[in-house]
DNA sequence: TTATAATGATACCATTTTAGTATCATTCTG
DNA sequence: CAGAATGATACTAAAATGGTATCATTATAA
Protein backbone atom coordinates (compact mmCIF):
# COMPACT_ATOMS: atom_id res chain seq x y z
CA UNK A 1 0.00 0.00 0.00
CA UNK A 2 1.79 3.35 -0.73
CA UNK A 3 0.07 5.85 0.11
CA UNK A 4 3.09 8.43 -1.19
CA UNK A 5 5.21 8.35 -3.53
CA UNK A 6 8.87 9.21 -4.08
CA UNK A 7 8.40 12.88 -5.63
CA UNK A 8 5.26 13.32 -3.69
CA UNK A 9 7.77 12.58 -0.40
CA UNK A 10 10.77 14.68 -1.84
CA UNK A 11 8.54 17.28 -2.90
CA UNK A 12 7.14 17.74 1.10
CA UNK A 13 10.69 17.81 2.04
CA UNK A 14 11.75 20.43 0.04
CA UNK A 15 9.09 22.70 1.08
CA UNK A 16 9.59 21.89 4.76
CA UNK A 17 13.31 23.02 3.60
CA UNK A 18 12.16 26.19 2.09
CA UNK A 19 9.28 27.02 4.74
CA UNK A 20 12.42 27.41 7.28
CA UNK A 21 13.38 30.50 5.46
CA UNK A 22 10.13 31.83 3.98
CA UNK A 23 12.06 35.16 2.75
CA UNK A 24 14.92 33.03 0.65
CA UNK A 25 15.59 32.07 -2.52
CA UNK A 26 16.35 28.50 -2.84
CA UNK A 27 19.05 27.14 -5.66
CA UNK A 28 18.04 23.82 -6.63
CA UNK A 29 22.02 22.55 -5.75
CA UNK A 30 21.38 24.11 -2.23
CA UNK A 31 18.31 21.85 -1.45
CA UNK A 32 19.59 18.52 -2.67
CA UNK A 33 22.91 19.20 -0.56
CA UNK A 34 20.58 20.12 2.33
CA UNK A 35 18.07 16.49 1.10
CA UNK A 36 20.77 13.99 -0.68
CA UNK A 37 17.84 14.12 -3.48
CA UNK A 38 19.08 13.68 -7.47
CA UNK A 39 19.66 17.11 -8.34
CA UNK A 40 17.70 17.11 -11.74
CA UNK A 41 14.68 14.93 -10.71
CA UNK A 42 14.03 17.92 -7.78
CA UNK A 43 14.62 20.51 -10.65
CA UNK A 44 11.82 18.64 -12.46
CA UNK A 45 9.53 18.48 -9.53
CA UNK A 46 9.91 22.15 -8.15
CA UNK A 47 9.20 23.34 -11.89
CA UNK A 48 5.88 21.02 -11.13
CA UNK A 49 5.48 22.95 -8.02
CA UNK A 50 6.18 26.39 -9.73
CA UNK A 51 3.37 25.58 -12.08
CA UNK A 52 0.96 24.52 -9.50
CA UNK A 53 1.76 28.08 -7.69
CA UNK A 54 3.10 26.38 -4.63
CA UNK A 55 6.41 27.48 -5.38
CA UNK A 56 7.40 31.00 -7.26
CA UNK A 57 10.67 30.73 -9.11
CA UNK A 58 13.02 33.38 -10.85
CA UNK A 59 15.43 32.56 -13.52
CA UNK A 60 19.35 33.71 -14.02
CA UNK A 61 22.03 34.58 -11.91
CA UNK A 62 20.88 35.03 -7.79
CA UNK A 63 17.28 33.12 -8.93
CA UNK A 64 15.96 29.79 -7.66
CA UNK A 65 13.02 28.64 -5.54
CA UNK A 66 10.69 30.43 -2.96
CA UNK A 67 7.48 29.16 -1.33
CA UNK A 68 4.52 30.93 -3.06
CA UNK A 69 2.48 30.55 -0.21
CA UNK A 70 2.24 29.93 4.05
CA UNK A 71 3.28 26.79 4.98
CA UNK A 72 -0.32 26.43 7.08
CA UNK A 73 -1.59 26.74 3.14
CA UNK A 74 0.25 24.12 1.50
CA UNK A 75 -2.01 20.76 2.36
CA UNK A 76 -0.40 16.82 1.57
CA UNK A 77 -3.53 16.45 -0.48
CA UNK A 78 -2.80 19.14 -3.10
CA UNK A 79 0.78 18.23 -3.40
CA UNK A 80 -0.20 14.14 -3.57
CA UNK A 81 -2.65 15.60 -6.56
CA UNK A 82 -0.47 17.26 -8.41
CA UNK A 83 1.93 14.16 -8.07
CA UNK A 84 0.36 11.22 -7.90
CA UNK A 85 -3.05 12.45 -9.60
CA UNK A 86 -6.50 12.23 -8.31
CA UNK A 87 -7.42 11.09 -4.98
CA UNK A 88 -9.19 7.80 -5.80
CA UNK A 89 -9.32 4.90 -4.98
CA UNK A 90 -8.84 2.14 -7.98
CA UNK A 91 -12.14 0.97 -9.77
CA UNK A 92 -13.44 -2.56 -9.42
CA UNK A 93 -11.92 -4.33 -12.56
CA UNK A 94 -15.42 -5.72 -13.59
CA UNK A 95 -17.05 -2.65 -14.14
CA UNK A 96 -20.72 -4.20 -14.63
CA UNK A 97 -19.75 -7.92 -15.49
CA UNK A 98 -20.12 -9.03 -11.82
CA UNK A 99 -21.54 -6.31 -9.36
CA UNK A 100 -24.56 -6.32 -10.52
CA UNK A 101 -25.23 -2.87 -8.92
CA UNK A 102 -22.42 -1.20 -8.52
CA UNK A 103 -24.04 1.38 -6.17
CA UNK A 104 -24.92 -1.35 -4.08
CA UNK A 105 -21.85 -3.34 -4.18
CA UNK A 106 -20.87 -3.75 -0.52
CA UNK A 107 -16.98 -4.17 -1.56
CA UNK A 108 -17.46 -0.39 -3.64
CA UNK A 109 -19.40 0.69 -0.15
CA UNK A 110 -16.49 -0.27 2.03
CA UNK A 111 -13.54 0.73 -0.42
CA UNK A 112 -15.76 4.55 -0.54
CA UNK A 113 -15.71 4.61 3.24
CA UNK A 114 -11.75 3.73 3.22
CA UNK A 115 -11.31 6.35 0.96
CA UNK A 116 -13.75 9.15 2.06
CA UNK A 117 -11.52 8.57 5.61
CA UNK A 118 -8.15 8.49 3.98
CA UNK A 119 -8.71 11.38 2.15
CA UNK A 120 -10.51 13.64 4.86
CA UNK A 121 -7.37 13.05 6.56
CA UNK A 122 -4.98 14.02 4.03
CA UNK A 123 -6.57 16.88 3.92
CA UNK A 124 -6.45 18.50 7.29
CA UNK A 125 -2.52 17.73 6.44
CA UNK A 126 -0.29 20.47 6.00
CA UNK A 127 3.35 21.42 5.59
CA UNK A 128 2.63 24.12 8.66
CA UNK A 129 1.39 21.38 10.78
CA UNK A 130 4.11 19.28 9.98
CA UNK A 131 7.27 21.82 10.65
CA UNK A 132 5.91 22.84 14.00
CA UNK A 133 8.60 20.78 16.04
CA UNK A 134 7.72 18.95 19.03
CA UNK B 1 -3.90 5.46 -4.70
CA UNK B 2 -4.20 1.56 -5.23
CA UNK B 3 -5.72 -0.41 -2.89
CA UNK B 4 -6.34 -3.71 -4.45
CA UNK B 5 -3.89 -4.94 -7.13
CA UNK B 6 -5.31 -7.22 -10.19
CA UNK B 7 -4.79 -10.33 -8.73
CA UNK B 8 -6.31 -9.91 -5.05
CA UNK B 9 -9.40 -7.96 -7.16
CA UNK B 10 -9.39 -11.51 -8.67
CA UNK B 11 -9.07 -13.72 -6.43
CA UNK B 12 -12.25 -11.69 -4.55
CA UNK B 13 -14.38 -12.18 -7.76
CA UNK B 14 -13.40 -16.71 -8.04
CA UNK B 15 -13.77 -16.48 -4.27
CA UNK B 16 -17.51 -15.18 -4.10
CA UNK B 17 -18.11 -17.36 -7.43
CA UNK B 18 -17.21 -20.54 -5.49
CA UNK B 19 -19.11 -19.57 -2.37
CA UNK B 20 -22.00 -19.45 -3.99
CA UNK B 21 -22.05 -23.50 -4.39
CA UNK B 22 -19.89 -24.51 -1.72
CA UNK B 23 -19.65 -28.20 -2.21
CA UNK B 24 -19.47 -27.60 -5.85
CA UNK B 25 -15.49 -28.47 -7.28
CA UNK B 26 -14.87 -25.76 -9.62
CA UNK B 27 -12.55 -26.40 -12.54
CA UNK B 28 -10.23 -22.98 -13.28
CA UNK B 29 -12.15 -23.57 -16.77
CA UNK B 30 -15.45 -23.02 -15.50
CA UNK B 31 -14.12 -20.23 -13.33
CA UNK B 32 -12.62 -18.04 -16.08
CA UNK B 33 -15.93 -18.61 -18.17
CA UNK B 34 -17.62 -16.52 -15.27
CA UNK B 35 -15.07 -14.45 -14.70
CA UNK B 36 -13.53 -13.72 -18.12
CA UNK B 37 -9.90 -13.14 -16.24
CA UNK B 38 -6.84 -14.93 -18.16
CA UNK B 39 -6.83 -18.78 -17.41
CA UNK B 40 -3.32 -19.23 -16.52
CA UNK B 41 -3.26 -16.39 -14.41
CA UNK B 42 -6.18 -17.34 -12.49
CA UNK B 43 -4.73 -20.77 -12.13
CA UNK B 44 -1.54 -19.15 -10.59
CA UNK B 45 -3.86 -17.05 -8.22
CA UNK B 46 -6.00 -20.47 -7.23
CA UNK B 47 -2.18 -22.34 -6.79
CA UNK B 48 -1.69 -19.47 -4.25
CA UNK B 49 -4.82 -19.29 -2.59
CA UNK B 50 -4.74 -22.94 -2.01
CA UNK B 51 -0.98 -23.14 -0.28
CA UNK B 52 -2.72 -20.26 1.82
CA UNK B 53 -5.27 -23.21 2.55
CA UNK B 54 -8.49 -20.65 2.15
CA UNK B 55 -9.39 -23.14 -0.76
CA UNK B 56 -8.48 -26.61 -1.67
CA UNK B 57 -7.48 -28.52 -4.56
CA UNK B 58 -7.88 -31.67 -6.36
CA UNK B 59 -5.79 -33.06 -9.00
CA UNK B 60 -6.82 -35.19 -11.76
CA UNK B 61 -9.79 -36.13 -13.73
CA UNK B 62 -12.90 -34.68 -11.92
CA UNK B 63 -10.59 -32.53 -9.87
CA UNK B 64 -10.60 -28.50 -9.52
CA UNK B 65 -11.32 -26.21 -6.48
CA UNK B 66 -13.52 -25.80 -3.83
CA UNK B 67 -13.28 -22.89 -0.78
CA UNK B 68 -11.47 -24.61 2.33
CA UNK B 69 -13.29 -22.13 4.69
CA UNK B 70 -16.65 -20.29 5.29
CA UNK B 71 -17.08 -17.39 3.24
CA UNK B 72 -17.78 -15.66 6.70
CA UNK B 73 -14.08 -16.34 7.85
CA UNK B 74 -12.80 -15.19 4.42
CA UNK B 75 -11.16 -11.76 5.10
CA UNK B 76 -10.28 -9.33 2.27
CA UNK B 77 -7.34 -7.97 4.43
CA UNK B 78 -6.22 -11.69 4.64
CA UNK B 79 -6.26 -11.90 0.69
CA UNK B 80 -4.59 -8.76 0.28
CA UNK B 81 -1.58 -9.76 2.43
CA UNK B 82 -0.77 -12.77 0.51
CA UNK B 83 -1.00 -11.16 -2.44
CA UNK B 84 0.00 -7.96 -1.99
CA UNK B 85 2.36 -8.21 0.71
CA UNK B 86 2.29 -6.89 4.35
CA UNK B 87 -0.54 -4.09 5.02
CA UNK B 88 2.04 -1.17 5.93
CA UNK B 89 1.85 2.23 4.31
CA UNK B 90 5.45 2.65 2.62
CA UNK B 91 8.02 4.02 4.74
CA UNK B 92 9.13 7.69 4.08
CA UNK B 93 12.66 7.95 2.13
CA UNK B 94 15.10 9.73 4.26
CA UNK B 95 15.25 6.99 7.09
CA UNK B 96 16.45 9.57 10.09
CA UNK B 97 18.54 11.99 7.50
CA UNK B 98 15.61 14.40 8.08
CA UNK B 99 13.01 13.08 10.30
CA UNK B 100 14.99 14.11 13.74
CA UNK B 101 13.11 11.84 16.36
CA UNK B 102 10.64 9.03 13.98
CA UNK B 103 8.41 8.40 16.97
CA UNK B 104 7.71 11.86 16.44
CA UNK B 105 7.33 13.15 13.46
CA UNK B 106 3.63 14.09 12.80
CA UNK B 107 3.89 13.25 9.18
CA UNK B 108 4.40 9.85 10.18
CA UNK B 109 1.92 9.41 12.84
CA UNK B 110 -0.40 11.51 10.71
CA UNK B 111 0.50 8.00 8.42
CA UNK B 112 0.27 5.81 11.11
CA UNK B 113 -2.98 6.91 12.19
CA UNK B 114 -4.66 6.43 8.30
CA UNK B 115 -3.00 3.15 8.04
CA UNK B 116 -4.52 1.87 11.32
CA UNK B 117 -8.13 2.88 10.13
CA UNK B 118 -7.63 1.41 6.68
CA UNK B 119 -6.12 -2.13 7.96
CA UNK B 120 -8.79 -2.40 10.57
CA UNK B 121 -11.75 -1.67 7.97
CA UNK B 122 -9.96 -4.21 5.88
CA UNK B 123 -10.24 -6.62 8.54
CA UNK B 124 -13.55 -6.47 9.03
CA UNK B 125 -14.54 -7.27 5.60
CA UNK B 126 -15.17 -10.97 4.78
CA UNK B 127 -16.24 -12.93 1.50
CA UNK B 128 -19.40 -13.75 3.34
CA UNK B 129 -20.12 -9.76 3.80
CA UNK B 130 -19.36 -8.85 0.16
CA UNK B 131 -21.69 -11.58 -1.13
CA UNK B 132 -25.25 -11.63 0.73
CA UNK B 133 -26.88 -9.60 -1.59
CA UNK B 134 -29.05 -6.72 -1.11
C1' DT C 1 27.34 43.18 -24.49
C1' DT C 2 28.76 39.14 -23.24
C1' DA C 3 29.76 35.35 -19.98
C1' DT C 4 27.53 32.98 -16.63
C1' DA C 5 24.24 31.26 -13.41
C1' DA C 6 20.08 30.11 -12.82
C1' DT C 7 15.24 27.94 -14.34
C1' DG C 8 11.76 26.20 -18.43
C1' DA C 9 10.53 22.71 -21.43
C1' DT C 10 10.80 18.33 -23.05
C1' DA C 11 12.38 14.09 -24.64
C1' DC C 12 14.60 10.24 -23.29
C1' DC C 13 16.30 6.15 -20.49
C1' DA C 14 16.39 2.79 -16.39
C1' DT C 15 14.31 0.32 -12.82
C1' DT C 16 10.73 -1.81 -10.51
C1' DT C 17 6.33 -3.61 -10.10
C1' DT C 18 2.46 -5.68 -11.94
C1' DA C 19 0.27 -8.61 -15.18
C1' DG C 20 0.28 -12.46 -17.85
C1' DT C 21 2.36 -16.92 -20.51
C1' DA C 22 4.51 -21.21 -21.26
C1' DT C 23 6.09 -25.55 -20.04
C1' DC C 24 6.79 -29.61 -17.90
C1' DA C 25 5.89 -32.52 -13.86
C1' DT C 26 2.47 -34.75 -10.97
C1' DT C 27 -1.74 -36.92 -9.70
C1' DC C 28 -6.21 -38.75 -10.07
C1' DT C 29 -10.04 -41.16 -12.61
C1' DG C 30 -11.86 -44.25 -15.80
C1' DC D 1 -2.42 -46.36 -19.77
C1' DA D 2 -4.83 -42.02 -21.65
C1' DG D 3 -6.47 -37.93 -20.57
C1' DA D 4 -7.99 -34.33 -17.52
C1' DA D 5 -6.99 -31.81 -14.08
C1' DT D 6 -3.57 -29.11 -10.80
C1' DG D 7 1.70 -28.13 -8.98
C1' DA D 8 5.82 -25.82 -9.71
C1' DT D 9 8.46 -22.62 -11.84
C1' DA D 10 10.65 -19.92 -15.17
C1' DC D 11 9.92 -16.67 -18.47
C1' DT D 12 8.00 -12.45 -20.99
C1' DA D 13 5.21 -8.16 -21.57
C1' DA D 14 3.39 -3.96 -20.14
C1' DA D 15 2.86 -0.22 -17.17
C1' DA D 16 4.25 2.81 -13.58
C1' DT D 17 7.80 4.96 -11.32
C1' DG D 18 12.18 7.05 -10.83
C1' DG D 19 15.77 9.46 -12.90
C1' DT D 20 18.89 11.85 -16.94
C1' DA D 21 20.16 14.75 -20.62
C1' DT D 22 19.81 18.58 -23.41
C1' DC D 23 18.78 22.74 -25.24
C1' DA D 24 16.18 27.09 -24.75
C1' DT D 25 15.25 31.15 -22.02
C1' DT D 26 16.03 34.74 -18.74
C1' DA D 27 18.37 37.63 -15.45
C1' DT D 28 22.58 39.50 -13.38
C1' DA D 29 26.86 41.67 -13.28
C1' DA D 30 31.54 42.49 -14.88
S1 LIG E 1 -18.00 -4.61 -8.96
FE1 LIG E 1 -16.56 -3.25 -8.20
S2 LIG E 1 -16.81 -3.30 -6.15
FE2 LIG E 1 -18.47 -4.41 -6.90
S1 LIG F 1 11.03 11.16 8.29
FE1 LIG F 1 9.52 9.81 7.68
S2 LIG F 1 7.73 10.70 8.28
FE2 LIG F 1 9.24 11.90 9.18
Amino acid sequence: MKLLTRNTDYAVRAICCMASKPEKVFTVAELTNGLKIPRPFLRKILQLLNKEGIVRSTKGLGGGFTLAMKPSRIFLSVLMEAFQGPLKINECIFKKKICPDIGRCPLRRKINMIEDHVVSELRSVTIGSLIKKG
